[in-house]
DNA sequence: ATGGTCACG
DNA sequence: ACGTACGTGACCATT
């Protein structure tokens, strides 16, 4: 038989470590329980054992010292983000069926020592893992020592058998004992002998083989006087060593090895729990599956949710429409990416599946969809308004979508699968005939559901993140009109320039390289050409534009750089990218995600439609391959400084709302105030430093930070901000007072309910926890823009079907808005868009949005 | 898969 | 003493 024993402290020590804090939503602190895992599954891979123990310490409560910023930790040197982790590793041990060791007296040393020595005597093999080296002395013929670390947040293991011991220190395991009680060990309280060391102890072990040798002939040694002397008078502190230095072998725990072979899994306990934790990659390489909750829920707990539902295959699509007017249906909509293949629903008790299901939407499914009267609930809603607006028909009545509401409730997450939330959110599945895959969604919406309400959300879900995911499957589908001709010769026009910079360069360097590099790019600047090294990255030297910058008075090769970096990255990601994602009908097909950023903003993807340049003219050339299809102009409009808006708004801030309800100009109105000097003194050198303030306020700002940034002394930078935030005052209240909030709370939140947790701010580390405090500044004034631009979407994009119009909302980036109208319609088109995106919301200070027109994006902006 | 870089708001 | 502004996505090189 083999047993593996884990020392549990100590390697979830080593993990904690080794991996950077991560958190679940809740603050839950996981990484060293993930590296744990990530090491013990790597043990059981290399192994393979019969039997497994997991040795803790016994040791006292640990006590939380609050103080004035925040939490430290506490004196035992653990902190509290590890001690946290120690209650859930082991719940989830024992889940996965493996058995945890305690013995009240020992250490968990003990228990391994204890534990090897019996299997010893038995003939049993025994596999310590540990994160410290004090049990390389268990070693023998039947036990070896893995040694595991967490470097870099991967696991490392190192065999330690006899051989390898004497390879590595040239002794036995046993005397590995002696070195240590003539060397000590400070950080376990082995005093040792007084001035002998590593070295020495080492040394005198190897020549003289043990303690008891060495004291027995103590006069005849070999060694030097001052050795000599230290030995004698250090002889009762070295047995003491000795004896505190000695791993027990008789802890009084179960000893038999057939006790710790591992029990069944609970497989639904261990899922939830991981899902709990977040773990979800980790599912898979434990051989489980979001779905083990469900069958082994059903089996095991036999039905404990009252639900109970009934799995009819068959189903006349007419009759059922009749029966479900008026009722609540839960839905899953399969797609094939395009059309939906097949449909559950689900209305009361019973589950009807619709296999074989024809794409498109048969006469009853039309019915359906379309019926307000049917409230609706599913998961991610967006590709069926898609299909139904391809097909022609709106879908009414979604009064709920768990996608969307599990985003709500936390943003933090990365993936919102229906099974992955039903383990978060402790879904028991309700009983079913089969699986249908509704025994788990419809409780998940149900608690769900719970959990909006609770949090008073729901508002935001049926009023903003529902109607808006309609909107966007019509952008999607409507996709922008590009000139893809243009396109690929504009970047052919590149070719040509960036050959010649390519050649200029290498020449200047004096040797041929990859210019893409950053690491041979580094090398040859930093190294071959011995110029002024700037900040520096993990990996090397950075080669940033920041830094290169700083560099191009230096050497004439750096502008030229900069030039190729600024025309292979238009090359690559614009004219490739694009030309890549151009569809048939010569339109680009985003796709806009409503569950992906932490403050409420959408993203798009595939191709990023919200970072086409601007900022540079030769960037900005691209715009105008965006163009109106033929007969339509484009309408595009832009909230002028919404998110100044919304913090003059939130934080109720005097002089800021004056400002905006005068329209001035923001930033010349700022510096005017903090230098003390008449708008019209204001000259453009004065006006970009206080933008940089303005800025700089909303991202949670630090001196450093804006000094780098308008090139002023830090001393000067912290001038501007005590004067503005003393101009600003309702300002400066905010800002304490969100983040004070947030430290009670745990979360931050817009002025419509969303939520973003912040378990950063729990944090002892400080740098961890000022980003959470510049977040808690920052989250709610670019949430709240988001919120509002959202709302506006929804507005133009009902407006504009209430009137008949042809025109359709095309793109949203951030804080801008296109539509693309038939030229009849534009002018109409325009007028509405900034009507509705300035009367989206009504705040203390005025919205306000320009439209532009025309037929490409380049012109219609503004 | 990760890090560096850079495009946008 | 420490590191240094919020939020994204794509591409390339490298592991």
């Amino acid at each position: 038989m083999k047993l593996l024993v884990l020392d549990g402290n100590s390697i979830l020590n080593r993990a904690y470590y080794g991996i950077k804090l991560l958190t679940t939503k809740d603050g839950i602190f996981t990484n060293a329980i993930y590296g744990f895992m990530t090491t013990f599954r790597r043990l059981l891979d290399e192994t393979a054992p019969d039997a497994v123990a997991v040795a803790f310490d016994l040791k006292a409560p640990t006590f939380r010292h609050k103080s004035y910023d925040g939490y430290k930790s506490n004196r035992k040197g653990m902190p509290d983000e590890l001690a946290q982790q120690m209650a859930p590793l082991k719940e989830l041990l024992s889940d996965l069926g493996y058995r945890i060791v305690t013995c009240e007296g020992f250490e968990a040393d003990d228990i391994l020592g204890t534990l090897a020595h019996t299997c010893t005597e038995r003939g049993d093999e025994c596999m310590i893992a540990t994160g410290d080296r004090d049990s390389l002395q268990l070693v023998s013929p039947s036990v070896s020592v893995r040694i595991a670390a967490t470097k870099f947040g991967k696991p490392e293991v190192t065999v330690y058998d006899e051989a390898k011991i004497m390879e590595v220190y040239g002794v036995t395991p046993p005397q590995l004992i002696d070195i240590k009680a003539i060397q000590g060990d400070t950080s376990d309280c082995i005093p040792g002998v007084p001035g002998i060391g590593e070295k020495g102890a080492g040394d005198l072990i190897k020549r003289f083989h043990d303690l008891d040798n060495i004291y027995e002939n103590l006069e005849t040694i070999d060694v030097k006087p001052g050795i000599r002397k230290k030995l004698t008078e250090g002889k009762e502190s070295a047995y003491l060593s000795r004896m505190l230095g000695t791993i027990r072998t008789d802890a009084p725990i179960d000893t038999d090895i057939n006790s710790y072979i591992p029990a069944e899994c609970d497989k639904s306990a261990a899922v939830s729990l991981m899902a709990r934790l977040e773990f979800f990659s980790l599912l898979e390489k434990w051989g489980l599956s979001a779905s083990d909750i469900s069958h082994t829920e059903i089996k095991t707990k036999e039905k404990k949710n009252d639900l109970c539902l009934k799995c009819i295959k068959e189903f006349s699509l007419t009759e059922l429409y009749e029966a479900f007017k008026g009722k609540t249906v839960d839905f899953i909509a399969s797609t094939d990416g395009n059309d939906i293949t097949e449909l559950k629903l689900c209305c009361g008790e019973e589950v009807f599946l619709a296999d074989n299901f024809t794409p498109g939407f048969g006469e009853f499914t039309e019915a359906f969809f379309a019926d307000k009267s049917i409230s609706k609930r599913t998961h991610n809603v967006k590709p069926l308004f898609a299909a139904a607006e391809r097909c022609g028909f709106e879908c009414e009545g979604i009064v709920f979508d768990t996608m969307l509401a599990a985003y709500l409730l936390n943003p933090n997450a990365s993936d919102y699968k229906e099974d992955l939330l039903a383990g978060e959110y402790g879904v028991t599945p309700a009983g079913c005939d089969e699986q249908t895959g509704m025994e788990l969604f419809v409780p998940l919406a149900d608690r769900l559901s719970e959990e909006i309400s609770a949090k008073e959300q729901t508002k935001l879900l049926t009023d903003i993140e529902i109607p808006l995911a309609r909107v966007l499957a019509s952008m999607e589908n409507t996709g922008f009109a590009v000139d893809k001709q243009g396109i690929y010769e504009y970047g052919e026009s590149m070719k040509d320039d960036i050959e010649r910079l390519r050649a200029s360069i290498c020449s200047q360097v004096g040797y041929d390289f990859n210019i893409n590099s950053p690491k041979q790019l580094g090398a040859a600047l930093f190294e071959d050409m011995k110029l002024p090294k700037g900040k520096k990255t993990k990996s090397g030297y950075s080669t940033s534009a920041e830094v290169l910058e700083e560099l191009r008075d230096i050497h004439p090769v750096i502008g030229e750089i900069l030039e190729y970096r600024a025309l292979t990255k238009l090359r690559s990601t614009y004219c490739e990218g694009l030309i890549k994602a151009v569809g048939e009908d010569g339109r680009i097909r985003s796709r806009f995600n409503q569950t992906e950023t932490r403050t409420g903003r959408i993203s798009s993807t595939e191709p990023n439609l919200q970072n086409i340049p601007v900022r540079t003219e030769r960037g900005k050339e691209f715009r105008k391959f965006f163009k109106a299809a033929d007969g339509c102009l484009l309408v595009d409009a832009d909230y002028s400084q919404i998110e100044l808006r919304v913090l003059a708004s939130i934080a109720d801030d005097k002089n800021m709302t004056e400002a905006f309800k005068n329209h001035s100009d923001i930033h010349t109105s700022t510096a005017a105030k903090v230098f003390g000097i008449p708008d019209e003194a204001v000259t453009p050198a004065l006006r970009s430093r206080a933008k940089a303030v303005n800025f700089g306020i909303v991202y949670g700002i630090g001196a450093f930070s804006l000094a780098k940034d308008i090139g002023v002394s830090r001393y000067e930078a912290d001038k501007y901000i005590k004067e503005y935030l003393k101009l600003y005052s309702g300002i400066d209240s905010y800002m304490k007072r969100v983040v004070e909030e947030a430290k009670a709370l745990g979360y931050v939140s817009t002025l419509f309910g969303r939520r973003r947790y912040l378990p950063e701010l729990a944090s002892s580390n400080h740098n961890i926890r000022a980003f959470g405090e510049r977040v808690a500044r920052n989250m709610p004034i670019q949430g709240t823009a988001a919120d509002i631009i959202k709302i506006a979407m929804i507005k133009v994009h009902e407006r504009l079907k209430k009137e008949n119009m042809r025109s359709r909302l095309i793109l949203q980036v951030h804080d801008e808005l296109i539509v693309e109208a038939p030229e009849d319609e534009a002018e109409k088109a325009a007028q509405l868009l900034s009507e509705e995106m300035e009367n989206a919301v009504s705040l203390a200070v005025p919205l306000t949005a320009d439209a532009g027109t025309g037929k490409t994006w380049y012109e219609a902006k503004a």
